[in-house]
DNA sequence: ATGAAAGCGCTAACAA
DNA sequence: TTGTTAGCGCTTTCAT
């Protein structure tokens, strides 16, 4: 038997399906003894209202999507978390979807968005931020993208200040004296892996160091994975020369290089110094500690469910209401950069 | 403007809504110009279909319900990036929510399964093992359970197995010749905290220790957070006589049982051995390594999505094939039990 | 190859 | 307070 309707119910309490409708909708608006004969019917058929057919009439269905460019590792889990978290607060529920690096992810964008699945998107594809624009195909959805690069402002922008962590820690690094330092940057085309060098770049060049054009071997390309920082790590290892110090564009692929490090019996930080990206739970947790930059992950979550929500309630009149937010980085000066445990740097 | 329906669509094109329907569902009934027509317009008035109309007449949303306790940590992590990988590759999206603990679990169950939304449920909600039998309100929907003991087996069941593992773990610690042996097991009413339990305590037993209704200062609860597990720890070090080796029902707890050992300045494995379970990416990072038992995550998850979509795509008629399986645990062996780094165990 | 029309299950005027 | 009815946007016979 085919899951029970409002017919089957209406029919079994011997009402109208308005009045079963009522009983969900506006219960105080039916008399209680009606109410009550709905409700055993119901029970009794166990019925639920579909919410599909709820859906297409109201026209909304009280669920965010959620597209990010991967699920594994502590950086998408915190952050799917927090973003749960108040949407469960405000009567959301979350749909959740990879863009899974191949396969246009657009056309997966599409296929959630304009079909009125979600009621607003929280988008995170890095790889966006490279030639597709217009990345977004116009649809009237409340959108928040999360490290995408500011398009023409159609949108709720939420950024980490990934430049400014960038330009600090490789300040950092420089100030222990470090020579060569290496960078292990993020894919190609990848929004936060562009902007995290230029930040590297911008402290090198401002030492001299690095000069455009210049010396490329210490550049390492790695996709975020901890495999990929190792295997980064092992080339950077195999170089006439290898770096005194690395950083790595995000903490996984750090871990990554401190486990080929470690491999090729090299002390950290005496003999090379690591620093990563992210500040992820596992950093404080290996020894010796990884130095990284603080990124705001919870607060990035949570930030971008809240504005969200707050513009899928707000009287859809009032169109798109456009911002753009930086949330700040900072550094966390632990062991792997050389400083000592105490946190005491040594500064220049 | 609102998005566009497929009326706007048929009227541009100059063609009837069936036509332009068919040209999404069987584009190979309508002649190529046709088609065309259709596609233009669709295209001009950035059209797409609605899933929710699509929906409410197909009965299936080609989307599956995932339901865990909770987000945070690599374990749901890792279970729900297996689940969203073999969805994708069978053209299913992934809704996820989580039973937050508080308010009744199986309201939120009501809430999306009786109500059409998914087209089957991957659920994992192991206080439900407890006193909510009959768990689940009668719907016909597949539904994955994933570790909870047998219902009246009509749901498909996938199991990790929980005791053996820390069967297994505790003997290898008696094996140690450790003594006292603590354990700090999962929160209350939780399916797996307490078959672990059972698991130990079986061990502890064999060996004539912890004695049914004996001491039970050795038996500390956290509720599998790596904060709890910090705090049940310092509970256990206080004691008059601390424990010389701990085994904690969970990674994260057993993180936070070595950081109260270390805040404590004893050394692991040294002055006291430590041991987990789930074998979570961490677990391996920290030094020392952390002994645990092996959860096949990934496994587990595929098999869910795997076994929920074969009863999603099986014809509805041959109704629920309830089955039972049991995924197998295993030791890992590594230091912070007392085992050498090369992996050689002191075996009693 | 295409169109007309009947639902899918529910909500929300509008009547009564 | 309750019932009637017109959609919501789409798929799918059944005609043509």
């Amino acid at each position: 038997m085919a899951s029970p309707t409002i017919q089957d119910v209406a029919e079994k309490a011997g009402v109208s399906i308005a009045t079963v409708s009522r009983v969900y909708n506006s219960p105080n608006s039916v008399k209680e003894a009606t109410r009550d004969k709905v409700l055993r019917a119901a029970e009794a058929l166990n019925y639920a209202p579909k919410l599909a057919a709820r859906a297409l009439t109201l026209q909304k269905t009280d669920i965010i999507g959620v597209i990010l460019p991967g699920l594994g590792g502590e950086f998408f889990s915190e952050l799917i978390r927090s973003i749960d978290q108040v949407a469960y607060q405000h009567g959301f529920h979350i749909m959740l979807s990879t863009s899974h690096s191949h396969r246009n992810e657009v056309d997966l964008l599409l296929r959630l968005m304009g079909q009125g699945w979600v009621d607003g998107l929280i988008l995170m594809v890095p790889v966006l931020g490279r030639l597709s624009m217009p990345p977004l195909p116009r649809i009237d959805l409340p959108i928040v993208l999360l490290n995408l690069p500011e398009t023409n402002g159609q949108y709720i922008h939420i950024n980490v200040d990934n430049y400014r962590g960038a330009y600090l820690i490789t300040k950092h690094l420089l100030d222990h004296g470090y020579n060569p330092i290496a960078m292990i940057r993020g894919p190609d085309g990848n929004h936060d892996a562009e902007t995290r060098e230029k930040g590297f770049g911008a402290a090198m060049t401002e030492r001299g160091l690095n000069p455009e054009g210049g010396d490329n071997r210490y550049l390492e390309r790695g996709d975020f994975t901890r495999r990929s920082g190792y295997l980064a790590m092992l080339r950077l290892l195999s170089l006439p020369v290898p770096p005194r110090a690395v950083f790595a564009a995000n903490d996984e692929m750090a871990i990554g290089a401190f486990f080929a490090a470690r491999q090729h019996g090299l002390r950290i930080p005496e003999q090379i110094a690591i620093a990563g990206f992210d500040d992820i739970d596992v950093a404080s947790c290996i020894s010796p500690t990884l130095t990284t930059v603080h990124v705001p992950i919870t607060e990035l979550g949570m930030m971008a469910a809240q504005k969200l929500i707050e513009v899928i309630k707000s009287t859809k009149e009032n169109g798109a209401m456009p911002q753009k937010i930086l949330l700040s980085t900072g550094l966390v000066i632990r062991e792997s950069c050389g400083c000592s445990p105490t946190g005491a740097a040594l500064q220049a």
